[in-house]
DNA sequence: AATACGGGGTT
DNA sequence: AACCCAGTATT
């Protein structure tokens, strides 16, 4: 049976879908799989650059495997979440162990990887191999949220379920990778959050939200909170050579294992532990750096430092580092930290 | 069921 | 300045 939103989202996707994104060519199970990790909560136009950059350094899936872990947090450095980078490589190696080096072509083996759920799982197997599976994005959210005028924020588990249901309702018997790129295509070009362009949209006359002019409402927003504030204290240490103390985080929490500023809860802490680390020959207060979370704000408040000794008592080790400003672009470094290095003189 | 997890784009 | 984006894992 033919459902009428895949039919006529399958003719539209023809003539204006995207058919040239670089992971479209070639679509290999490796590079759809990237693409979607890469594409979790991020837009397509930053993921692309990203993209090009890690297949170019990694093309296949025992690369990944076998590159070292900071090789690929700094790949992945700028992009967020890097909870999804550690997840990948881990998931490399495990295809290895498990699965002979290729990226199993099964629902429950591929959930069982780290950093694939419901979605990404699904995403894979249409992708790459046409396999007829949902996929629940924020685009197909969007889509089914204003096509059958379902209420309620999407981020509840009952809309989920309900949208989750739709989606696989309208899965249509071929075809299906394609239509998995069309929803997405659609929902990205036409059926966007804001001004969405309804008269071009194949789905138009079938569509509840359009017939009862709530575009605009639907989907339902998520309940407005607000943020709380943090401070945070970081040094920016420099040696007389103009190298640069890096700590690595804590391997949970924000900026999980990534290489950042030494950091301090308060101006005390930093004092005592200044104070302890020898000749300071200069200090100076920074302007405070604002970057806001999805869950609070951070004001990190810098303190330049620069010693009159040419190397300090501790050397470079897994969690401690010297890094020269050419060191700065090979280590996954948090955004607001190398904007902050690389953009003060 | 709620929260943690980045960074950038859009309006 | 909100709000959102090709979500998942943890609690």
């Amino acid at each position: 049976m033919s459902d009428r939103f895949a039919t006529r989202l399958l003719t539209w996707f023809d003539a204006h879908g995207r058919h040239d994104l670089p992971w479209q060519h070639p679509r290999t199970p490796y590079r759809v799989w990237l693409s979607e990790i890469m594409l979790q909560q991020t837009q397509v136009s930053v993921v692309i650059p990203y993209f090009q950059r890690f297949v170019a350094a990694l093309p296949d899936l025992p690369a990944l495997a076998a590159a070292p872990r900071d090789q690929v947090l700094a790949l992945w450095s700028g992009l967020g979440y890097y909870a999804r980078a550690r997840n990948l490589h881990t998931a490399a190696q495990r295809c290895v162990e498990l699965h002979d080096g290729d990226l199993p072509h099964d629902f429950d083996a591929l959930l069982a990887l780290p950093g694939i759920g419901r979605s990404t799982a699904g995403a894979i197997l249409a992708q790459a191999w046409d396999d007829r599976f949902a996929i629940l994005d924020g685009n197909v959210k969007r889509l089914f949220a204003r096509f059958h005028g379902i209420e309620g924020w999407p981020g509840t588990p009952i809309i989920e379920k309900q949208l989750w249901e739709l989606a696989n309702a309208h899965l249509p018997h071929s075809r299906l990778a394609d239509f998995t790129q069309a929803q997405m295509d659609l929902g990205a070009t036409l059926c966007t959050r804001a001004n969405p362009d309804c008269t071009r949209c194949p789905l138009h006359e079938d569509c509840v939200a359009f017939a009862s002019d709530r575009t605009a409402t639907l989907p339902t927003r998520r309940p407005g909170k607000t943020k709380p504030e943090r401070e945070t204290h970081v040094v920016w240490m420099e040696d007389r050579d103009g190298r640069i103390l890096l700590q690595r985080r804590p391997p949970t929490g924000v900026w999980a294992s990534l290489w950042a500023l030494p950091q301090f809860d308060t101006s005390a802490d930093r004092d005592d532990w200044l104070a302890s680390q020898g000749c300071i020959a200069s200090s100076t207060e920074l302007d405070a750096i604002e970057h806001v979370f999805t869950h609070f704000r951070l004001h990190i408040h810098p303190l330049r430092a620069r010693l009159s000794t040419a190397r300090m008592r501790v050397s470079d080790n897994d969690d401690q580092r010297w890094a020269t400003r050419d060191d700065l672009a090979t280590l996954g470094i948090p955004a607001p930290i190398r904007r902050l290095l690389e953009s003060t003189p």
